[in-house]
DNA sequence: CCTACCGATCGGTAGG
DNA sequence: CCTACCGATCGGTAGG
């Protein structure tokens, strides 16, 4: 609810009615909607980032670590489109809060990931002029908002003009693309093109 | 107030004040709060698509237009941050509504930088695998977040960790690093590197 | 453009 | 986990 109307726009009313309980017993559980906000996006964040190093490690290559990133980034998105509508609104709506858990939970392996890209350059298979934390960044953004709202700006790429947004999951064609464009803006030479296109219509 | 708190979040108390006036003057120039957030962003869609045409139409090649294109839109949303973030929020909080919109005033355009791409893709300029439209609403959905949430995520990509989150301009390193991932997800051989790189700081 | 005021809903508490 | 209730604030109206 919070990634549907926002954090004020979901009372705790509407939220317990949700669960099958009253307000007050809501409250008994999360003692104030601020804690409520703090559990929702902590648990967010923890397993965003919790996974990202544990691709990182598991693949070796550097593509194979695109790719698996890539992948699993976008399968966590997709799978509930409402995580990265929850995160994009805590980003819009409490700056300076996020910016403090995006240092500490983030920054690690953003880090990680742009020293990988520097390495990459060094060896030329990276394009010389990648800036890493900004792409790392731009990348982010990118599937976020992707994700996000896909329901509404994603139809500017549907086949058939349905009359109603479709609340349910990211087009197979919005992901492909978004694969290729962070794909290609990164490698000197694409190699294996190993992303699932099967949704692809063109 | 929109842009920082949301519409449910911004109260017609703080809106009046912030003008100067009382909450019932304000509602004597829009009846309802509603009609004062159909207002504002009616006014935003309509001066972003209406550029974005003339702009087409003034470009001749086709990297000069990607070119123009991509600076008038940076530029109008870096002019201020804020109407990237209420366009952001109007998409999350209403997306059925926005579908409406996005049809009547970014659909026209956003066809006709598709197939500019396709003609691109004809005469082997634009890699060949490109998806017309989904690029365009991938690069709308990257310039959109990418201004909208600067102050927390693209700290990532600042040199020295202030403590505030600045919620001024969004530094050049980002915009760059934007048209950068833009131009060689779409180009086959990036020509002269024309856009403003002065601020790039690697 | 103002003062005064409305019912409805908000987050939260008392007390069991 | 509930009923009952609190003060504060919300969008909006009456009337000038």
């Amino acid at each position: 609810m919070f990634a549907a109307r926002g954090f004020v726009g979901a009372s705790l009313q509407d939220i317990a009615a949700a669960v099958g309980i009253r307000k007050p017993s809501l409250l008994y559980h999360f003692s104030t909607k601020e804690e409520l906000r703090r559990s929702v996006i902590a648990q967010l964040l923890a397993h965003w980032s919790n996974a990202v190093p544990r691709i990182l490690e598991a693949a070796s290559s550097g593509e194979e670590q695109f790719h698996a990133v890539a992948e699993e980034t976008l399968a966590f998105f997709s799978a509930d489109p409402d995580r990265a509508r929850i995160i994009l609104r805590e980003l819009l709506d409490r700056p300076d809060e996020l910016s403090s858990l995006i240092e500490l939970q983030v920054r690690p392996w953003a880090t990680l990931m742009s020293n990988y890209i520097r390495k990459g350059q060094e060896q030329g298979r990276v394009h010389a002029d990648v800036d890493p934390e900004a792409w790392v960044t731009a990348i982010i953004n990118l599937v976020l908002s992707s994700v996000a709202i896909h329901s509404s700006l994603g139809r500017l790429a549907a086949e058939r003009p349905s009359k109603r947004a479709s609340t349910s999951t990211i087009p197979p064609r919005l992901i492909a693309e978004i694969v290729r464009v962070a794909r290609s803006s990164l490698f000197v030479n694409q190699q294996t093109p190993a992303v699932d296109t099967s949704g692809r219509t063109e």
